[in-house]
RNA sequence: GUCCCCAUCGUCUAGCCCGGCCUAGGACACCGCCCUUUCACGGCGAUAACGGGGGUUCAAAUCCCCCUGGGGACGCCA
């Protein structure tokens, strides 16, 4: 029995698209529930569209995501002379020939053809061609069968069947000499010796052709899985006018890894009823047999809750530590001047449940950072009347004594407070709400008051009777 | 237009392969109630789907056919 040898093999033109990243999510799962090896190829034939900067975007993002490789990453722009070969190998045995066509003239007949209602397909005028074109450098086609089936036996969808005289002749080297996607990717997983082909549903209309390639070349064809799409919610592919697709946008709007892995394995792919998986669990349970045959839209809010679930469960000190990114990234905390660690946590700590991602919790971190308070005008104006300014300064006195100054002391201050006073809970809770954070919405006014400290307290109660008068 | 694929709640899905246990299960979202010092969290509950038509069968979400609908591919992109 071979062992299993899976790739990635994404383009680097861009930024590393929410499609990709599943895409190397099941390969990736596949691989490690079979004990087999993960590889990564970078499939930079295009050198027009290619570029370092989205390699390293991938590999950034496969990182963060914790998607490890065993081999490469190869890039195809360092493996020509294989291709070269098996092109050159091809056109001796008369399987493929020089084409003449300027892309111009191909793109006009193929809209004509379409036009017409006829198959879109090359119509072999350069096939017999004995001499060059003058003045005109070659593609090279692949000489496609025009008779019989092909099947392509494919794992999630069964044995699919195409006619051979539908699939036209396909370009397997551009006039400027690099191979095409098709050549290369065919002569890659066979020589890299690629048992599955795990990949996008767009790519089963490719299949055929590659199928007869590896034939042609006298190689046997992988098994192939192709995977369901992912869509936005207008059902059409997911792209960018769907909104945030790419992976670091996620990582900026403060998602963890682990959320967006979780949730990207349950687009197209299901274990029973259950939803939350760590890595380890879906790498004990992810089988293709599972994986559905239906697009997928994808749902920012099942996102969004399996962040909030993912951030209750993090180690605090984790999160403190993505936390200070974010509030140094966004200029709340200078370098150099960081708060304390364990106090961070404990600030995390109060923050945590309700905040859906990492941004909303810096967001509610602020307050807890800046020297002044900034002050919702209407908060203010509900919130900060006359009449609570004795209030305030009676609790201001009281708060000062707290020894140690946690959260079961100051709660018997205010309980004290509204036992004397009559007053409900809420009319003493807001107006401090408000003078600490600037806002009607807080964590627990006892564990606010807690964590911003006795000195900050003060000073901000301080202020909002002075504002009062 | 041609070819290929797909079809269960708004969304992700279980069930389908091996028909009966399905009065179709779970999750997200939505709505309601409870908890409550705000907002959340949490708890409880409700609404909500087998696209249509034909077969086959004692019995079909499950098997077959047609229709419809949706998607994808049709590049010297990958």
């Amino acid at each position: 029995m071979s062992t299993i040898r899976v790739r990635f093999a994404p383009s680097p033109t861009g930024a590393l698209h929410i499609g990709g990243i599943r895409t190397a999510l099941f390969n990736w799962l596949f691989a490690r529930s079979q004990g087999g090896a993960f590889i990564l190829r970078i499939e930079d034939t295009d050198q027009s569209r290619s570029t370092d900067e989205s390699i390293q975007i991938i590999l950034d993002g496969m990182k963060w995501l914790g998607l490890d490789w065993d081999e490469g990453p190869y890039r195809q722009t360092e493996r020509m002379d294989r291709y070269r070969e098996h092109i050159d190998g091809l056109l001796k045995e008369g399987k493929a020939y020089h084409c003449y066509c300027s892309p111009e003239e191909l793109d006009a007949r193929r809209k004509a053809a379409m036009a017409a209602g006829k198959p879109p397909k090359y119509d072999r005028k350069c096939l017999g061609l004995k001499e060059p074109v003058e003045g005109r450098t070659p593609a090279v086609r692949f000489l496609s069968l025009d008779e019989g089936e092909t099947i392509v036996r494919d794992l999630v969808r069964g044995a699919v069947t195409f006619e051979n005289k539908q699939l036209d002749d396909l370009i397997i080297q551009r006039s400027d000499g690099l191979p095409t996607y098709n050549l290369a990717v065919v002569v890659d997983d066979a020589t890299m010796n690629i048992t599955h082909v795990i990949r996008g549903d767009d790519h089963l209309n490719n299949t055929p052709r590659q199928v007869q390639l590896y034939k042609a070349l006298g190689y046997e064809p992988p098994q192939f899985a192709h995977l369901p799409m992912i869509h936005g919610p207008d059902k059409t592919k997911l792209s960018k006018r769907h909104g945030a697709t790419a992976v670091t946008e996620y990582q900026d709007l403060g998602y963890l890894p682990e959320a967006l892995v979780n949730y990207l394995a349950r687009l197209g792919w299901s274990a029973g009823d259950q939803e939350i998986f760590s890595l380890q669990e879906l790498i004990e349970k992810f089988t293709l047999e599972n994986v559905g045959k239906a697009p997928a839209v994808f749902n920012p809010e099942k996102l969004l809750w399996l962040n909030h679930h993912y951030i209750q469960q993090a180690d605090h000190g984790r999160i403190a530590e993505l936390l200070l990114d974010l509030l140094k990234k966004d200029g709340i905390v200078a370098k150099g001047n960081e708060p304390d660690g364990e106090w961070l946590k404990k600030l995390v700590g109060i923050l945590q449940e309700r905040s859906h991602t990492l941004v909303e919790m810096k967001d509610s971190a602020k307050a807890f950072l800046v020297e002044e308070v900034e002050m919702e005008e209407k908060a203010k104006t509900k919130h900060l009347k006359p009449d609570i300014a004795p209030v305030l300064t009676t609790l201001l006195e009281r708060l000062k004594a707290v020894d140690p100054f946690t959260h079961d002391g100051i709660e018997k201050v205010f309980n004290g407070m509204v036992d004397e006073t009559g007053l409900k809970l809420g009319k003493i809770a807001q107006p401090v709400r408000v003078a600490l954070t600037g806002g009607t919405v807080s964590p627990g006014i006892y564990n606010v008051i807690e964590v911003m400290g006795k000195e900050q307290t003060m000073k901000r109660i301080e202020a909002a009777v002075g504002m009062i008068k």
